[in-house]
DNA sequence: CCGCCATATCGACAATTGTCAATCTATGGG
DNA sequence: CCCATAGATTGACAATTGTCGATATGGCGG
């Protein structure tokens, strides 16, 4: 991208380099921040975690509630900020919705942080 | 641990298994929630970007302030989240305090994500 | 010694968030 | 057709959070 600089160091203050750099721009940072806060909750790590270790046809609400110590329209308010992070996809079949983790979404959450 | 069942499928309700995995515990959840949650706002990411794009001198608050857009006091409350998260550490040198980097501290938030 | 400068801290305030109780929707059984 | 059940939605509320202005602290130059 933009190299900039190396021309001129400094001229009356040298505090620090002038900055400039191709860091993080505004949007690219809310982005990553909106995965991240779905994921900056202990209740929703736990899910996360339930979820991930179930089956691979997926874990119905009923099964994440108890375990988590939380009233079941609490539990459905936090599947549906890690659906819409894109964390988790949900299934309904018939009377039961289950839930199961999009596959390489953790991956890319993962290396988001070592990208910045 | 509890291997339970085996011997009868169901009952009459079989919505689901009857969990009793090793998920996150309660403590560990938080343990990972609180550097998370450091790591949720768009404001501490660009701020560890520029901090992790510096030199290795580390940054020093002025040239963190202005590319944020925010007021100084604002910019010194994110530094302060992310030392106390172990993110970045601070060095004070003369009239100013320059951050780094902890070494390591993003690639242990990242992992902490996989081992979920 | 005095005042400037960089940074931290404090107090206040609006916005967001996590939680619950109550209600709504939809599916399946009698 | 009506009821029971699984789950989502709504409304309310307390707690937390991001931001700012004002002030405190601490080092450096005159």
């Amino acid at each position: 991208m933009n190299t900039a600089l190396t021309t001129e160091p400094s001229t009356d203050e040298l505090c620090c380099e002038p900055s400039g750099r191709p860091v993080l721009s505004a949007v690219d940072a809310q982005d990553k921040a909106r995965i991240l806060k779905a994921l900056s909750d202990p209740n929703r790590l736990r899910l996360l975690s339930i979820v991930k270790a179930g089956d691979t046809g997926g874990s119905c609400v009923c099964d994440l509630t108890e375990p988590l110590d939380l009233g079941q329209p609490t539990v459905s308010h936090h599947l549906k900020i890690l659906v819409d992070a894109g964390l988790l996809e949900r299934e309904k079949r018939g009377t039961w919705a289950y839930y199961s983790l999009v596959p390489g979404a953790l991956e890319t959450a993962s290396a988001s942080l070592l990208a910045l």
